[in-house]
DNA sequence: ACGAATTTCCCCCATATGCGGTATTGTCTC
DNA sequence: GAGACAATACCGCATATGGGGGAAATTCGT
């Protein structure tokens, strides 16, 4: 039984959602609120248990706290809680935002009420739903933040291979080792990588290898 | 009609693929391969017509090329080609560096052939399928290099000063000009630092920082 | 086949870094 | 007021690193 609480002020969509999701064999409804504020309210009352290890389906767009501002003040109480975000808007930012905040799952509410029960059936076993226009979105955006990162690569294949070696905290006497070329000879390979790079040391180096800048 | 072609080298997936999608309606099986080398001979050769807008199931672990190292190079010749991963692994990186590499979903051969269709019919709309865990993972890999910033923390508010100077290059001197303080005082926070990161070298310690491990 | 680029190796020398100690001061907590 | 900890500072020593040279072998491109 998966207990699915509802965070939404729409009322006429927190009532189909409530009334279809009753209907489920395996969800089972648990508290349901219109605002963060009430929602807090509800759960500290006596009266309502509230399963903090469920499912909580939250809109994006409420009125007072936001969802997407509520989800690390819900996650900080609740670590165990499933978020999946409802939402009328499939902006590229907000989902981006949603997901680093701690969601799990992001769905339009255009989505049909059928398509919800999967998702929540899903999450309830650990996968995440995504609706596929927002996971091209995301595609996009995985896409678009590292296509440019291959514009440079001034470095040839053997001054790379070192300078990784670096970046995971090798000495010059461990590479050369490694590698079976002489220490002399790493040392000879990272002063051009300085010199390809711009940078006089380790750190600068290393900086610019993990921002992606080689 | 959508033209899904398909490179696979195993024979029994590739078989039940192509007779599965053989009879969808909506779908016509275009060139099939069991190797990127074979792929790309059979859409030389005068004889096999290949639709290069269509959809190409591509499997991750093939012999020679992987599908892998493969995306970059069908997408240059084809840029408009729907690229749709086929695996067994579901491993966090392999899947990072497929989106990152252009493909626009990402299929567990695992997942039922009708699942497979709908991914088809999906891609083909211009959306994108992932399957739930593998849509997971990537929340987590998003969460993970977004949110962990209040997880550690070990070192005290001097160090963390220390340290951030540390990653931008400074030497010692350079910190301790800076702070006005001794160098033999930053050389005692290093090491401090150092110890509560269990590190014993600046790559490592700008590693953990950059990977937001501090 | 020739030159360019890459990879390999060595020298010297100054500075930076890592690791082992020790010690003082102030602050905070119990 | 004892103990813990942060921040300050110093010493010594071994190794690592950065910068300056030079030079031979190999691979690559055209």
């Amino acid at each position: 039984m998966i207990n699915v609480s509802i965070i939404e002020d729409d009322k006429v969509i927190l009532t189909n959602l409530v009334r279809y999701l009753s209907r489920q064999d395996d969800i089972k409804v648990g508290v349901i609120a219109d605002s963060i504020e009430n929602f807090f309210n509800k759960i500290k009352s006596p009266g309502i248990k509230f399963s903090n290890e469920g499912i909580l389906l939250l809109d994006i767009g409420l009125p007072g706290i936001s969802g997407l501002e509520a989800i690390p003040l819900l996650l900080r109480e609740n670590p165990n809680l499933n978020i999946i975000m409802l939402t009328t808007f499939e902006e590229e930012k907000i989902i981006l935002k949603a997901m680093c905040s701690g969601a799990v799952a992001y769905i339009s509410k255009r989505t049909p009420l059928k398509k919800i029960v999967e998702a929540i059936l899903i999450v309830n076993d650990g996968g995440s739903y995504m609706s596929p226009m927002i996971a091209r979105d995301i595609f996009n955006y995985m896409v678009k933040s590292n296509a440019p990162k291959k514009k440079s690569s001034f470095l040839t294949g053997r001054q790379l291979e070192i300078l990784k070696m670096i970046v995971e905290g090798k000495s010059y006497r461990n590479i050369a080792a490694e590698l079976f070329i002489s220490p002399e000879t790493v040392r000879s390979h990272i002063k051009n990588i300085y010199k390809s790079l711009h940078v006089n040391n380790k750190a600068e180096a290393i900086g610019k290898y993990l921002n992606g800048e080689v």
